[in-house]
DNA sequence: CTTTTTGCAAAACCTTTGCACAACC
DNA sequence: GGTTGTGCAAAGGTTTTGCAAAAAG
C-alpha cells in the first residue's frame, strides 16, 4: 500500500496546484490530455482519491452538484457554490471561524461528533452582474 | 403543472411520516411494495422530488453517502451521519441555532449568500457501544 | 523480482426519462 | 376531454473495478 512515484500522479497534483477553481475529475482529465494523450479517466479518479486519502488534496462534495470537486488547498476554509453557474468559490477566511459548531451540535446527543460538512449557496458576483444586465436589455 | 391526487404519492408521504430514519428512495420503494406490488422506483423518485419541490418534505444530500435521503420533517434541524453504519440521525434542536453563519460567511465576499448546507459526522451511540464490546471480546 | 500504477473497457451505482396507458378532475 | 400520474424499461452521468501490460524501487 506504499505510494510509489508516478508521472501521472505528479502531474495531477501540480495541475491542481495551478487552479483555484476546484476542478472536477473530468476537468483534470482534459487538462492533462496534452501532456498525457493516453491518460485515462480511471487513472485520474484513482489518483485524486489516493491523494485525498493521503491528505494532500481535499475532495469536495456538494449535494447540489452531484459531482466531486478537488482542491489543492487543504487548509480549513469555506466554499460557496453558485446556484446558477455552479462555480465553486473560496470564501475569505473568517477571523470568527466555525470551530465551535461541533460542540454546539454535540449538546444532548449521545453519539460522538467528529466533524462537520458545510458549504454556502447563492449567486456569485459574475451571475449577479449578468442578471442586472439582462434586466436592462 | 398543478398537482393532482395520486394514491401512490399519498402513500409515499404517509410512509415517510411514520419513519424517523430518513429513508432513501429505495427504502420507500420496498416499504410500499406490499401495498403497491407494481409500484416502480421511477414513480417513487418522481414523487419524492415533487414533494420536495413543493416543500412538503426535505431532500437530504450527504456527500459522504452519495444517496439521497428524505425527511418528512421540514422544520430546520441538523443531521448527523454515522461514518460506520451510515445512519442518518436528527440532532436535538439547539437553542443557539446556526442562523448567524450566513452573515458570517458573507463578510468580504462579493456574491450573494442565500443559504448553507450543513451536517455532522462521527460515530453513533449504537456503533460506539458495539465498538466497546468488540474490544472486550 | 516484487509491488504499485496504468490504460482500457466494462460494470456499478443512483437517478432520470420516454412512452403508452391509466387515473384524476 | 384535457391534464397529470404510472409502470416499465432504457438511458443518463459519475465513479469504480478487473485485468494484462508497464513502470517504479
Amino acid at each position: 500500500m506504499a505510494m510509489k512515484y508516478s508521472r501521472q500522479r505528479a502531474a495531477i497534483l501540480s495541475f491542481l496546484q495551478t487552479r483555484k477553481d476546484h476542478p472536477t475529475a473530468e476537468l483534470v482529465y482534459s487538462g492533462l490530455k496534452t501532456e498525457f494523450p493516453n491518460i485515462s479517466l480511471g487513472t485520474v479518479y484513482r489518483n485524486l482519491n489516493q491523494l485525498a486519502e493521503a491528505g494532500m488534496i481535499a475532495k469536495l462534495q456538494f449535494g447540489d452538484l452531484g459531482i466531486d470537486h478537488f482542491d489543492y488547498d487543504t487548509a480549513t476554509h469555506q466554499h460557496f457554490v453558485c446556484n446558477q453557474c455552479n462555480a465553486v468559490i473560496d470564501l475569505p477566511a473568517q477571523s470568527n471561524s466555525y470551530a465551535d459548531i461541533d460542540e454546539r451540535a454535540a449538546q444532548g446527543f449521545d453519539g460522538k461528533i467528529m466533524g462537520h460538512k458545510l458549504y454556502f449557496c447563492g449567486i456569485c458576483r459574475e451571475c449577479l452582474l449578468k442578471g442586472a444586465c439582462d434586466k436592462v436589455n
